[in-house]
DNA sequence: ACTGCCGGTTTTGTATACAACTGCGGCACT
DNA sequence: AGTGCCGCAGTTGTATACAAAACCGGCAGT
C-alpha cells in the first residue's frame, strides 16, 4: 500500500474519530513524523481531505482539522437532504427487488438475527442500507457525493450515539424507507427519507442543548 | 500567484474548452514540460482535478481527462438536480428581494441594455443568478458542490451553443426561476428549476442524435 | 502459433534539498 | 506609550534525485 493512501486514511480516521480535535492545526512536517513518512504524501493527504471538506485552510495554506458546530451541522444536513432525497427516489426507479426484499427482512427482523452484537446492529443495518441505495442508483456523481458526505457524518455520530429510544425510531424510519424503495414509489421514498433526515438532526441538535436554540441557519459561524 | 495555481487553472481552462480532448493522457513529466513548471505542482492540480472529476485516473494510476457519454450527462443531470432543486428551494427562503428584484428586471430588459454582446447575454445573467442563489444559500458544502459541478457543464456548453430558440426558452425559464425566488415560493422555485433542468438536458441529448436514443441510464459505458 | 516469462524502459511514488513566503517579536522612532 | 519597521524563525512551495512499480516487447518453450 502507498504512503500516500495509509496517511489519508489514518488521517481520516483519527479526524472521524476525534483523536484529532477540531481546530487541530496540521503541520506538514509534524504530521509527517507523527505518521512516519515524509511531507511529499503527507501533502496529497492533506490535499484529499481538503477536497472532501474535513481538512480547512486557514490564511497561510495552513491546514487544520474543519470545525464544527451548530451552524455548521445544520448546512450539512441542507446538503444532505438534496443527496439523500434524490438517492431514494432514484433507487425506487431502478432498485434490485431481491436484494431490498432481504433488507426489509433484516429489518423486521429480532435482534441478533445476524450475528450482530445488539447494539453495533442498527449502524450495520443502515450502511447496509446506505450501499444497497449507492449500487441502486449506480451514479457515480451523486454516489461520489454521498461517500463524502458520509465522512462528514460520521464524526457527528459520537454524540449521537447514546439514546437507545432514538435507534429504535431510526430503525423504524429506516424500514419505511426500504418499504417505499421496494414498492417502487419514488415520492414516498423522497418524503420518508426528508422525515428521517429531519429527525436524525433534530436528535443531534437536541446532544448540544446550549446551541439548538439558534434560531436561523446564518452564514457560518465559524 | 503559485505554480501549482496556474497549473490547476491552465488544465481547468484547457479541459473545458476541449482543447484537451476527453481521454487526452496526462502525463505528470509531459505535462510538467508543456506548463513550464516542475512535476509536484503538476501532481497537486491533477489531484484537485480528479477530486473535481474532471480528470479520471485508470489502471497504475494513469490520469487522463474524464471521458464524456450520453449516460455520462444524463447522470451529471441527476446529480444536477439534486442540487439545484435544495438550492432554488433555499434561496427562495432567504434571498435578498433587492437583489432579485434587480435580476428580474434584467432579464425582461431588451438586449444590449447593459453593455453586453447579445449573443453573451443569456449567459452571463445565468452566471449572474447562480451567484445570486450561492449568495442567497450562504451553504458551503452545498456552493462548494455547485462550483465543481458548473466546470463539468461547462464542458457540454459548447454542444448547446448554437440555438437562439432554444437560447430565448431557457431565459423565460430563468426568469420564471428569479420570479418564485423573489415571491419566496419555496416549491415553486425548486419546480421550475427541474423544468429548466429537463428542457436543457433535452437541449444537450437533441445535439448528438446518434446517442440520444439510449433507453436508459445505465452503468457509465465507459 | 500461442502462451508465459523475463528484462528493459518509462512511468509514478517518495524523500529531501532549497527557495519563497508568512507571522511574530523586538527595536527604534514618534 | 504607541506604532511601524525590520529581521529572524518556522512554515509552506517547488524542484529534483532516487526508488519502486507498472507496461511493453521479445524470447523461449510448449
Amino acid at each position: 500500500m502507498r504512503a500516500s493512501d495509509t496517511a489519508y486514511q489514518r488521517l481520516k480516521d483519527d479526524i472521524i474519530q476525534w483523536h484529532l480535535e477540531p481546530g487541530t492545526l496540521l503541520g506538514e512536517i509534524e504530521t509527517a513524523q507523527r505518521l512516519g513518512v515524509s511531507r511529499t504524501p503527507v501533502r496529497e493527504a492533506l490535499s484529499r481531505l481538503t477536497a472532501e471538506g474535513l481538512v480547512a485552510t486557514g490564511s497561510g495554506r495552513t491546514a487544520m482539522v474543519a470545525l464544527v458546530s451548530t451552524a455548521d451541522v445544520m448546512q450539512l444536513f441542507e446538503y444532505r437532504e438534496a443527496l439523500e432525497t434524490q438517492a431514494a427516489r432514484l433507487a425506487a426507479g431502478r432498485r434490485d427487488t431481491a436484494v431490498f426484499e432481504g433488507l426489509r427482512e433484516r429489518f423486521l427482523e429480532g435482534p441478533g438475527a445476524d450475528h450482530k452484537p445488539q447494539a453495533e446492529r442498527p449502524y450495520f443495518l443502515a450502511d447496509k442500507l446506505d450501499e444497497a441505495i449507492d449500487a441502486a442508483i449506480g451514479n457515480p456523481y451523486l454516489v461520489g457525493a454521498l461517500r463524502d458526505l458520509r465522512g462528514h457524518l460520521a464524526r457527528y455520530r459520537r454524540n449521537a450515539h447514546t439514546n437507545p429510544v432514538r435507534l429504535e425510531q431510526a430503525t423504524r424510519e429506516h424500514l419505511l424507507i426500504v418499504e417505499a424503495i421496494l414498492a417502487g414509489n419514488a415520492t414516498l421514498a423522497a418524503q420518508a427519507t426528508a422525515v428521517h433526515l429531519h429527525q436524525s438532526l433534530q436528535n443531534i441538535l437536541s446532544t448540544v442543548p446550549a446551541l439548538q436554540r439558534e434560531p436561523e441557519p446564518t452564514v457560518a459561524a465559524v
